[in-house]
Formats: C-alpha cells, structure tokens, sequence
DNA sequence: GCCCCGCGTCAAGATGGCGTCAAGATCGTC
DNA sequence: GACGATCTTGACGCCATCTTGACGCGGGGC
C-alpha cells in the first residue's frame, strides 16, 4: 500500500487526516513540524506528502522546495488561506495540488488517488542491471546475452530479483530461500543449487567458471556486475 | 509552446481563457461541445485539456473517460458545482485537477504549469499502433489488417489499451485484469486466456505462434511493435 | 590416505498454467 | 418481446515448469 507523509501542524486534522487514511489502507507517517517533515522524508519512502502550509517553524514553500531539490514525491497542500498569491507560489514551488481548508474528505481521497495514479505510471529508474556477457531489464523482465533474447522462467525472475537488489554483497541461501519460495522453504538448499545451474547456464559465458552468480560454500550466494 | 485546448460552451469565458493563454503565448484550441473536443484531441497533438464540466452535449466524466481512453494528456476540470460528488468522479475518472468557479486567473495559470511541469517527463503514447500485420488507431477505435478492419469489442479495446501503453513492456496478468474487470478479479485468468486467444484470432497473422501479443507464462503478456 | 559433507549435474515424475472450444448468461437494440 | 452480439463460465488436453531424487566430484577433517 502507498505510503502517505501528513504535515500538519493542527493535532485534531492531523489526527483525523491519519484516521481516515488508515482506513483506506494507506500506510501513514505524521508530523507536526517543517523539519520533521524534511527529516521523514529524507529516511523512508514515500509515494505522497500532504503539507499544510501554516506550520509553527518553516514556511510551507521552503517546505515544498526543500522536498523538490531531491524527490518527485508528489505533494498535496493544505491550506486555510484563500489568497491567491499563496496558492500560486506553492504550485509554482513544485506542489502537484492545492486544497482550500475546509475541504470535503471525499475530495482529498479522490486527488490523493489522483496524485498517486499519476506517479504510479512515471517510473524513473529503468531498473536495468547490465554486465559484460548479459543485461537485466527487472522491470520489463527482459533478459538479453549478446544481443540475443534470452528466455527465463518466474522462478529465476524472482530468484534473479531476490540476489540483484545487492549487488557485490553475499545474500545467505536461507534468505534466498524465504524470499522466493517462502519461510518454509529455507533448508531447501537444493533448489538453490538447481536454479543457479540454470542461470549459469543461460547467462554465464562459461557456466562452469561462473564470473557472475558466485557460490560462496556454506555461506550464500553473491552477484558480481 | 504548449499546445492547449480550452473546451467551455460559455463564448464569453471561452474568449477571456484564450485570450489569457495566448498572452503567455501557449498555443491555443477552443471548442464549445464534449463531441469537438474529442474529435480535436483525436487529431491534433495536446499537451493540455482545460475541460468545462458544464457542456451541453455530453457529460463531463464521458468526456474524460472518451480521452483517457487512449491519451495520458493532462486535463484540467472547471466547474460553477461546488457539490464534492462531482468532483470525486471527475478525479477518479482520470482527471488531474479541479478548479472550482469563479477561480482566479492566477491560480489557473499556476494549476496549468504545474500540470505542464508534471507531463513534461512521460512520453506521449502515439494514438496509432502499427506492426507488420495490422494497425489501431486507439483514438478513433478503428483495427485494420492488411487494409480490411477488423471489428473489437470494447473489452478487446480496453484490453488492448492497458497492454499497448507500455509497448516492449512486460504487464502483469494481475495489473491487467485489475485495470480492464477491476481489482477483484486479479485471480480470474482465464478472462486473459479468452481474450488473447480472440485478438489473436482477429489480428496476428498466425494466431498459432503469436508474433505481437506474447504470452510470458507465469507472468503476464507483452506488446511488441 | 580415507571418509564425509556440500556443491554441481542430470533426469524423471508431478504440477499447474496455457490455449482451445463451446455452452449458457447477459446486455443492448430494434 | 425477440434477436444478435458480447461476456462469462466450465471442461479438456498439452506442455513448460517445478519438484524430487540419485549420482559424481572435490575439499577439509580425522
């Protein structure tokens, strides 16, 4: 589920902002403070923030422009003031949408849902992973070794995806085994074996010799870009 | 410049919004009706929709529905209906903001180029597919192959328009029985099943070994141009 | 030098997903 | 109210994938 920040300063809307988006399934953070909303930010990930402008400590623009010099989180504002000036300077500082205090809670859903469905399809990162012998496309889940189309079944996706997202670290065959099969599955270190012999063979230039998927015996296994 | 197209059935606001756009030299198209508006949209490239929900012709939400049908450009709503129900089906069927009247000029033209600055990183999808076998023109719902057209259900459509957008792109079967049936029939893939085999039939060239709707099992299915 | 454990390899059986077809159910239209 | 098109649902065979077991190899400990 989307993970929501909500910046108000007010403990009764931000209690209430929270509730309501609890309900919806959201996962929510809040913070009272500016600062407290750079520094959350800063840590987790997150799909959306909701800023209300009149916070005790920062103002609501340094805010927004704090939060544009490194993310594209999209940011909903806040706000009890009518002005028109207001309104322009947090759009034009980077905000995606403006909502007058008071507002109805159906239409913050909906420009949440809104804001969200709009971010969900800008994906920046390419996610792809590329060595001398093959590249991973992860997120169009296309596998290619030189030049030619290669052809890998969920299980190796998953596995692939599971020992990718660390690269050069060694990732123990119990968490291998959790994460791809499930909790269950973490003796099964037979599968492991099975599975990487099958990669090694379709994307290894030598699958004896593997420079790529490397066993380290007794321990797990690491990816080498 | 952005291109944007005003469409208001009001001549008086219909000017003024025009007049205003060309000021800070945006090109401009205006229409009074939801029918040329889509028929404009269908033709030309658009950058923005700035879309009066008060139209005599066709209903507001069809005309949101009708362009995002097949275009991701961004629509701007304005309404004199301050009622929330409005505005939750307007944001839900697509649109990216809503602009109650009477609103400022300034906050509209914040509103537009926040929109604008939104867009600017996605990629338009083009409104006509073609591949060696056949064409579709997602705007105007027309499938042709070789020369003859063919005729679509609009579930096929709706299937074809979630798969297309993401050209190359492997689309999980979940996202699209998600998108087409809705979230709960993420699990009923023989929907997938059916109606591949139905597009197959009616537009790959050998609908035995499939040359543009790829099925990756286990996964999901793939569009290649 | 011998034994044992972990790893790589291979192959056969079980499994589940996929394509196909066709019969109802449903919707829209005349 | 009847008709046609479209959508839903179920059944069936096939095949890639997954699972499982057996075997050989090699390095480290006794």
């Amino acid at each position: 589920m989307p993970r929501v920040l909500i910046v108000e300063d007010e403990p009764a809307l931000r209690r209430a902002l929270a509730i309501n988006l609890k309900a919806r399934h959201y996962e929510v953070d809040a913070v009272g403070t500016g600062t407290d909303a750079l520094a959350a930010a800063a840590t987790g990930e997150l799909d959306l923030v909701i800023l209300d402008l009149g916070l005790p400590d920062l103002d609501g623009v340094e805010v927004i422009e704090g939060l544009r010099g490194w993310s594209q989180v999209p940011i909903i504002v806040l706000s009890a003031r009518e002005a028109q000036a207001q309104k322009v300077r947090a759009l034009d500082a980077g905000a995606d949408d403006y909502v007058t205090k008071p507002f109805g809670m159906d239409e913050l859903l909906a420009r949440i849902r809104a804001a969200l469905r709009r971010a969900e399809g800008t994906e920046p990162v390419p996610a792809v992973v590329a060595t001398a012998s093959f590249t991973l496309d992860l997120a169009a889940k296309r596998a290619t070794r030189d030049g030619a189309e290669v052809r890998l079944t969920p299980t190796e996706w998953h596995l692939i995806e599971a020992l990718v997202r660390r690269p050069g670290t060694l990732v123990p065959a119990s968490q291998l085994l959790a994460e791809v099969w499930g909790p269950a599955y973490e003796k099964e270190t037979n599968y492991l074996r099975v599975y990487f012999a099958q990669l090694r063979r379709k994307l290894e230039a030598v699958p004896g010799t593997p420079e790529h998927f490397i066993t380290e015996p007794g321990l797990g296994y690491r990816f080498e870009p």
